[in-house]
RNA sequence: GCCCCGGUGGCGAAACGGGUAGACGCAACGGACUUAAAAUCCGUUGGCCGAAAGGCCGUGCUGGUUCGACUCCAGCCCGGGGCACCA
């Protein structure tokens, strides 16, 4: 053993000595209990950030945790490969996104592999590969068939400039980021699987995911979002023609209260309207601008024009003037609401603003009423008043009778309503799964049949910005139609990418099998025990995996309902934003590390030291390739290598929590490795040790092997239970401090330093690998530590005879006593009592009351 | 706007089921070593009063529950995440 640490010998000799053993390979092995380790794969955007090493690192010390306690484990890897980003790296430098893409894959690969995960690579994927996509298509054809998946229209954003559907990333103040145009919605055909049809047992399944964090199952229920509605049409007759209007309410008691109804622009009253009225056509034409964002439409400014229609009260036959909204979406629900100004806020301005009627029928405990100003208990649940036959009636009762009414004429009936919607699947982009469909002139849509799978993606296709560059292919375009074999036209729509993240898992279990889908090694390896990946997937790629994985178990793939047993999720590491917008064209960000900065919160500023001018502080956010805010760990693990970069960014916050990045401490854990690494080499030098012999140790040697004990019960369940990296990596410094202040050097001293090096080693091992492989052998031992077992703490290590208990006066802090381990309450009462430090705050009043909680404090009540 | 989470020293944080607030670290300061610096080692470090012993205050804000509140309840302020085409 060298006397210097030094990571950048040590490591590769390490990762060398795994890879010839084959250390991580996992298989199969139906007589050990299995461990599914995952962390959600990275895009392959170019370089690792801290976000990944966070991510990463958290996995693989849990992993090899995992492997220490006897479990099988499998930790694979591998790239959610298609997306946005390359489209646009491709649009600024002319590289098709295939290669920017596969270039990016190997150099993050490198990237891990130089930090040490204990990643089976044998099972890497990456989505863009067409033996991984091949059976998103297949799949996606056993939903056609189903009816899980089906066509109908969808709302997007429409560059009129580029002629390019824009994601809402690129939408940028209601204006497109290339073009500053502003934006279109355009009613689009788009592909939807009926995620709905699954929304009550992915709702009701939450309740079975125990070790899921609780914000995260709340967060999916909301999404989800159950409620109990009622479904009932507005009759009408317009222009000669009878119908009826549905809208959806959840609020049928106030239904007496409607005065108007809003539809959406693009509702087919509104296109009547709009064909009759110049100023219902131009207000059309404007609530098409904008973007389709929900917190855009949450937060605009809400407006509408009358269109001069009028439906019929389902109940009372009033007539019911339409207007049309701007907050109404097509795309939900039924594209048109019900007006209750007097016992809605939104509605309520909207009336204030338009002159439209405002009716109280909800009275809520007698509280005061005016029209003039809205007041938040007017929305509260309360009694129907100005109702007719409804007056009196609570709010259960009064939607009971509501309905029941409303059924008999015929005009409405109660409905189980969801928040969630249909999950929209097309995407009008190149770098993603082709959908594999063809479009026959004389056959309609037909399915590519299985043989003529995978429908690949050409891959030299280089995107300028405008509209899909498969739109533009012929090799790719032409085809003959399976059915009839006429000359047709395949479809150009690819995939979302959460399609491909939604059953990757399943994959890493099943690698390379050219047959099917997934095999039999699923069935082992699933579901997956510890997933571990960023808060910000806490809804939507959650929720879709969960999907995705019923769709395989109906289709006869899985016996499994939900994917991951066990969630943490990770916060995030956030870092400044600092950019320039131009008066127009596309907003420029620049990264941190670019800016002079002064100030703190708002009066934050910031110049760009290359040109001294100002840039504006976007405050803090995640660290993303197009915020250009990531920190390259590199630099970080060249200078110090992998293990203190893993040691340090498990150090100082809980895998859960949000943290602001920060290098500095960098230096305390690289020290720390430093002393630990010169402590081993102290001990070892002295030659060899033997087993303490527990019988004959002295006090300060008892003490000693009880702290190494009382530290590795601590670590084993910090790690094991709680997840909390930080506190355990305390307790071993803690630890350390305690050895190095231990100078006993006679036999027995060094055979209880070298027992507590040895656990030491074993703690850290699954944090700093390398460094702990190297100090494992210096110790003596010819195995890998990697394949070594966690250690038990020895409970006769741990016995203390006496302990010190906290004695309040009125429950402040007055004195500390020792008293027997195991003392009862007379006990701890008269030594509480007997101290001078609590007799001065007693003085003499009698004792009112005593709580003793037994081993830890006396509280006195005077 | 809606849903979720967070706010504790100069800084990152700990306190796990209501029971010692500030473990562990960073930074800073003082000291040792050195011709000097770096590195290393030792010590101090929430605020106020005090020579000390010790005392008082203190976990975003305002109230409440309790023998006892960072922890529970109500209301507010600030920060972060998500909002269905960023991944």
């Amino acid at each position: 053993m060298k006397e210097r640490y030094e990571p950048g010998e040590i490591e590769p000799q390490v990762q060398a000595e795994w890879e010839a053993a084959g250390s991580f390979v996992a298989r199969e092995d139906a007589s050990r209990p299995k461990y599914y380790c995952l962390c959600m794969f990275p895009y392959p955007s170019g370089k690792l950030h801290m976000g990944h090493v966070r991510n990463y690192t958290i996995g693989d010390a849990l992993a090899r945790f995992m492997r220490m306690q006897g479990c099988n484990v499998l930790q694979p890897m591998g790239w959610d490969a298609f997306g946005l980003p390359a489209e646009n790296a491709a649009i600024e430098n002319g590289v098709a996104p295939a290669k920017w893409t596969r270039d990016n894959i190997a150099h993050m690969k490198a990237q891990l592999k130089s930090l040490g995960f204990g990643i089976d690579w044998s099972r890497e994927l990456a989505t863009c590969d067409a033996d991984y996509y091949k059976w998103n298509q297949w799949l996606f054809l056993r939903m056609l068939e189903r009816g899980i998946a089906y066509q109908a229209t969808g709302t997007v954003n429409w560059d009129p400039v580029d002629q390019t559907v824009l994601a809402n990333e690129q939408v940028i103040d209601g204006r497109g980021w290339r073009t500053g145009a502003t934006v279109e919605k355009r009613e689009i055909p788009m592909y939807y699987l009926r995620i709905t049809d699954y929304a009550e047992e992915l709702l009701a399944a939450l309740d079975r995911l125990p070790d899921w964090p609780e914000r995260v199952r709340t967060m999916q229920a909301n999404w989800i979002g159950r409620s109990e509605g009622v479904n009932l049409s507005f009759p009408y007759e317009i222009a000669g023609t009878k119908g009826t209007l549905p809208v959806f309410t959840t609020r049928a008691d106030t239904v007496m209260g409607v005065t108007y109804v809003a539809v959406a622009a693009e509702h087919p009253l509104a296109a009547i309207a709009a064909a009759r009225d110049g100023s219902v056509r131009a207000f059309v034409d404007e609530c098409r601008r904008g973007s389709v964002m929900e917190a855009d439409l949450a937060t605009m400014e809400k407006k509408g024009v009358a269109t001069g229609l009028v439906v019929r009260h389902p109940l009372t036959g009033e007539e019911v003037p339409v207007w049309v909204g701007n907050y109404v979406l097509m795309g939900y629900g039924e594209g048109a609401v019900m007006g209750v100004p007097g016992d809605d806020e939104r509605d309520f301005a909207f009336a204030r603003k338009y002159g439209l009627p405002i009716r109280q029928v909800i009275d809520v405990e007698g509280r005061p009423y005016s029209t003039v100003a809205w007041q938040d208990w007017y929305a509260e649940h309360g009694r129907c008043v100005n109702s007719g036959p409804y007056d009196g009636l609570g709010y259960e009762a009064a939607i009971d009778a509501i309905a029941k009414d409303l059924e008999a004429r015929g005009l409405g009936r109660k409905q189980v309503v969801w928040r969630l919607r249909d999950w929209g699947i097309s995407r009008q982009r190149y770098w993603g799964c082709p959908i594999p469909l063809i479009h026959c002139p004389a056959c309609g849509t037909v399915p590519v049949p299985d043989d003529q799978l995978p429908v690949r993606l050409p891959e030299e296709l280089v995107p300028d910005g405008s509209g899909n560059p498969l739109a533009k292919s012929k090799a790719f375009l032409d085809v003959a139609c399976p059915k009839c074999g006429a000359a047709a036209r395949r479809e150009t729509d690819t995939m979302d990418t959460f399609v491909d993240s939604s059953w990757y898992f399943f994959r890493f279990a099943s690698p390379k099998n050219d047959g099917a889908m997934v095999d039999e090694r699923a069935a082992y390896w699933m579901p997956v025990d510890q997933y571990i990946g960023g808060i910000e997937h806490a809804i939507l790629h959650l929720l879709y995996a969960r999907f995705w994985t019923r769709v395989m178990r109906d289709c006869g793939l899985t016996s499994i309902d939900e994917p991951f047993q066990r969630l943490l999720t990770q916060g995030m590491v956030l870092n400044e934003i600092w950019f320039r917008k131009p008066s127009s064209g596309r907003i420029v960000y620049h990264h941190p590390s670019e800016v002079e900065a002064r100030g703190e919160g708002a009066a934050r500023t910031g110049v760009l030291k290359s040109d001294g001018q100002p840039v504006e502080y976007g405050g803090i956010g995640t660290m993303s390739k197009s915020r250009r805010n990531g920190v390259d760990p590199q630099a970080l693990i060249e200078r110090y290598g992998a293990d203190t970069a893993r040691f340090f960014v498990l150090s100082d916050v809980p895998p859960d929590q949000t943290c602001l990045w920060s290098d500095e401490g960098v230096e305390g854990a690289f020290r720390f490795m430093k002393q630990l690494w010169k402590l081993v080499h102290g001990h070892v030098a002295g030659g060899a040790a033997a087993r303490p012999d527990a019988a004959t140790l002295d006090r300060a040697q008892r003490d000693l092997r009880r702290q190494v004990h009382q530290a590795l019960a601590k670590v084993g369940d910090d790690i094991g239970r709680r997840r909390m990296f930080n506190t355990a990596i305390a307790a071993v410094r803690e630890l350390y401090r305690a050895l190095s202040a231990f100078q006993d050097r006679s036999p027995q001293g060094r055979a209880v330093m070298q027992e507590a090096l040895e656990l030491v080693v074993l703690m850290l091992s699954p944090i700093v690998p390398h460094a702990a492989q190297a100090m494992w052998r210096a110790l003596g031992h010819a195995s890998l530590a990697v394949d070594e077992r966690w250690p038990q703490a020895d409970p006769a290590a741990l016995v203390q005879d006496t302990i010190e208990i906290v004695v309040q006066v009125n429950g402040k802090l007055r004195a500390r006593v020792a008293v027997a381990a195991g003392a009862d309450e007379a006990v701890a009462r008269e030594a509480a009592l007997a101290d001078p430090g609590v007799a001065k705050f007693v003085a003499g009043q009698p004792v009112r009351k005593l709580i003793y909680v037994p081993g830890k404090l006396v509280n006195v009540v005077v």
